[in-house]
DNA sequence: GCCGGAATGTTATGTTATAACAGCATCATG
DNA sequence: CATGATGCTGTTATAACATAACATTCCGGC
């Protein structure tokens, strides 16, 4: 009952990924940019969750594809998928997470839950407004933002409050 | 002309570590809790300037006064402050600044000037309860909040116009 | 003096990220 | 086809950030 930002829990993450992975070929495309097959992998390993992966996971999961590449190779090409908003930094965590709405400018905004792991994105015009106009009023040009809030989703809550005792 | 949250730039730094110290100093006795020599180092060296510092730059500070603490002691010592509300963490910068009100209730959020690298903490009800309202209407239970917004400060917008051309 | 707990010291290592340069693929153009 | 420009990837090395685990010391209360 819930109006989670979280998606679903069993939901079908196949089609999920394969939705976005495509959404992000036809931006690629239509900016002129390549989404060589390092950089695809990459986005389906980050794709493969809704949580954040370490750098050094993206190494692992590459790893036992059978190459071996550095880690330079791995930031390469998330810095690429991060420009192309493919992929988000989260910050408090040294992570990325996929973007799974590509093609809508949007900020970065994140709830993170401490049980089950997952990132959702928060899109909210009144946070929006709040954060640009508490910018203005200290005559500051905010450029960029990192706003995660870390906590218990609703699916989570429940569970626990289940585990505990009465409903 | 701006209701800059960040200290005016000539301030009178000095006074403004003693108080803040003296007052930390205070809030410690009056919990019980031990601002011990080398937790009042790493305080004052936070304290020295209104930018984030990382934690090998306070170790670095510390050997210079001849001491050479490892990093764990450094990390313990910005741990203790940071539980006591002394010291705040930045963490899209993997840095520490100083909090100077400790002695207010207050949720973290910063301006983060690119050019001067100054950090300032905003106190905005009207923030506070867009965050709050964003969580609760996603089921979620915050518990920790990450707000960092990077750009220009008002100083430093003016003198970047100033060195362009026209005033 | 002695004990217990807190604070600090010490050693080693884990984790995240980037600099610098080499090699190779792709493609437009002569 | 040769050529050179550009961009992507590989490789080596190292920088930057952080913590685990255990030893020692400090300090107050008894």
């Amino acid at each position: 009952m819930s109006t989670s930002a979280f998606p679903l829990s069993p939901h079908n993450h196949q089609a999920c990924m394969r939705e976005t992975l495509a959404e992000a070929e036809a931006l690629a495309a239509t900016r002129g940019e390549r989404l060589t097959p390092l950089r695809r992998r990459v986005l389906e390993i980050v794709l493969e969750s809704h949580r954040p992966v370490g750098a050094y996971d993206v190494l692992g999961a590459l790893a036992r594809d059978g190459a071996r590449p550095a880690p330079p190779t791995v930031y390469r090409a998330l810095d690429f998928l991060r420009a192309q908003g493919f992929v988000h930094r989260i910050d408090s965590r040294n992570a990325f997470v996929a973007c799974f709405a590509p093609a809508k400018a949007h900020r970065c905004h994140f709830l993170l839950c401490r049980r089950c792991g997952r990132a959702a994105e928060i899109l909210d015009a009144a946070l929006d407004q709040a954060l640009a106009e508490t910018a203005r009023q200290a005559g500051f040009a905010a450029e960029r933002e990192t706003v995660e809030i870390a906590g218990l989703c609703a699916d989570c809550r429940e569970d626990a409050s289940a585990g505990v005792g009465a409903a």
